[in-house]
DNA sequence: GATGAATGAGACTTCATTCAT
DNA sequence: TATGAATGAAGTCTCATTCAT
């Protein structure tokens, strides 16, 4: 049989980059097979090969797209540099909760398979990482500079802040008992009081030097 | 051909752990050959077998060895649940930092190849991790229930000083210009400063509002 | 998409055959991929099938119109038996030389891929070859009966020629530093030679028998 | 199963050798598969792969033992450039029909898949013939030279020689009617004649020139 | 007249694993 | 204690071919 009713080209790659972002974030790349990710898109193995020259390449794009969508958004959102690093830092961690929430998968993938990329890829793809991150160190400067934030190096601040917001999409489900908003308002709390800033003025509370 | 006498055997199976670490840690579980571990290890594949019944077996083992020490050291050096809550934080803190930094490989497989194992070894382990994750949540609970903590989801917080302090090994590195002592530093700060406590002693500071 | 009027088929057909001509000659042909042709004739692989049923009626194609070819004009330019052996012999030779050199790739595939294909098309193409060849052992045998040609076997004879005559598409090239006429010459002394006649007038040798 | 008995390592791979040899030689490079080598040399498909690394390697193996062989017979038959040229080139004939008649296979293959190889292979293979027939081509200029054999042109009757001999292969059967030893002797009486000798003092022969 | 999408078979190769030695 | 030889399953990928459009 040539072609099975509704499977055309462009669904056909659609259904490809989801399966692949859903069996990549729960197996790994290594442990997906063509055979498998061909048998949930629901076309013959070979199939997989008109939208992709190799394994290597879906991973690659997978990656690819997201991280440009990633900086496309943050590019749309982010303040100016001429507005203080508290609000740039707020914009910046409630943008990246809430554009990362609803991307469980391509996240995990993005920050897990990194490694299985061979170097060319890895060298485009970090790339974009870094432009990302560089862009949270440049608020942590520009606050430490100003005396708006307090921050050792804010090299490492940038990691550890990306490292803990990052990091809930290993167990956030959208269907438990916490909605994105709170899980927005609890890491802003935690990043703001992280880098020197109490809590918003709707939650007073009192500045205590322990032991 | 036999070797000489002694316990070459245990010398392989360090040997084979160490290669084991290294690799994964680099590659993937999946991505690692019993050959290429062969190889690294200086002897013939079929050798491996005397030691580890199969491949999973291998990565079992180093993940729970991995944890039980890792229990084992936290158990040691924790404060009793009677002291204050602020200071059992930094105990945490500083030796979460100090006893994963120099197991940069075991730590990033520990936490990136949990889902190569098989469901029984990964309850087996999935469990000792709950239990170390279970006591940085009581501590920040017994804070914020004392009021020496500000913390509006210990679970939640648990998860994130995890994932950000676990997040150094990603990108640290022993010959860098940070020093171990003040990675334990800047992390300390950053996790207090999250709970809403000003920073350690020795460094003074104050309690300011920014903007 | 319809092309514009006129017979862009046949055009298509003509360029599939030296496409294939030229690509089984150089790689042979079960390294020669339908898809690979097809892009050379600049088509898609699909339209390959408009033409030909299979590849390998492509390559049964090829030789049987190659020999066809060769059968058709050696008909044209041989001698009747009625003239002198050594006199068909030139002539064969010449034509074979002839028809040959600017037929590299024809004649190269005609040898090289007899093995490829099926039993059927084999048995046809070969008794074309055969009759050829019949041509040529019969020039022999009528010299070796008249005895103005020295024969041991007029079969092998014929065999012998005939390869040394075909070895010379597997180095000739049209733009080297022998021109056609040079290679008929060339190859007529040694095949003179090998039956016992002595050189073309022009030549004159002596017939010495060495040590 | 392990190890079937009798099939250990240095068998398997002459055996692996003496399947190749003859299955290219009968069906070529491309169109043997390593599972019909395999089952041919009775051992399952990944056993090929403690002997060759890739199907190329067995290939380029082949060739290359060839023609080391070739060489190495060659050197021990041949005579020393003191002789006479007439000599010398018997007994090259002779040597290059004996030792390639019982050799059927790999001749026709070492022939017919050079165009298999990749670039290294074939650079390291070509150089082995190209000094085989710089031999040939010697003894022909140097009776050229001396004016004990009449030659046009060296290279090219070199080529024409080695096009004629080697195409023995192409049909010769050793249980055919035909003994080796004939088929020496009819070669050796072409290829004389073919450089304007007269045949071996055994087959009395008058010098006459036809028509 | 030609294509885009797809297929099933099969290509080479690597895998974890076994077992006699 | 270790290995050399082997296996069967499975890996990625390419093949000739089909057929609705």
């Amino acid at each position: 049989m040539a072609r099975r009713a509704g499977s055309q080209g462009r669904r056909t790659e659609a259904a490809i980059r989801e399966a692949a972002t859903r069996l990549i974030a729960r197996h790994g790349y290594e442990a997906l097979s063509m055979r498998r990710l061909a048998a949930d898109v629901g076309v013959g193995a070979a199939a997989l090969y008109r939208y992709f020259p190799t394994k290597q390449a879906i991973l690659a794009g997978l990656l690819e797209v997201h991280m440009h969508e990633l900086l496309a958004a943050w590019r749309t959102e982010r303040l100016p540099a001429s507005r203080p690093a508290p609000e740039r830092l707020e914009t910046f961690t409630r943008f990246h909760v809430r554009h990362h929430l609803p991307r469980r998968d391509a996240v995990f993938l993005s920050y897990m398979e990194l490694r299985a990329l061979d170097p060319e890829n890895f060298a485009r793809i970090e790339a974009l990482r870094r432009a990302y991150e560089a862009d949270l160190t440049a608020i942590l400067a520009d606050g430490a500079g100003a005396g708006t934030l307090r921050i050792d190096d804010p090299r490492v601040a940038a990691r550890a802040i990306i490292a803990m917001l990052t990091g809930i999409t290993t167990w956030y489900r959208a269907d438990g008992p916490i909605g994105a908003g709170t899980i927005e308002d609890i890491y802003w709390g935690l990043v703001s009081g992280s880098v020197g800033l109490v809590a918003a003025p709707a939650r007073e509370r009192t500045c205590s030097t322990p032991a």
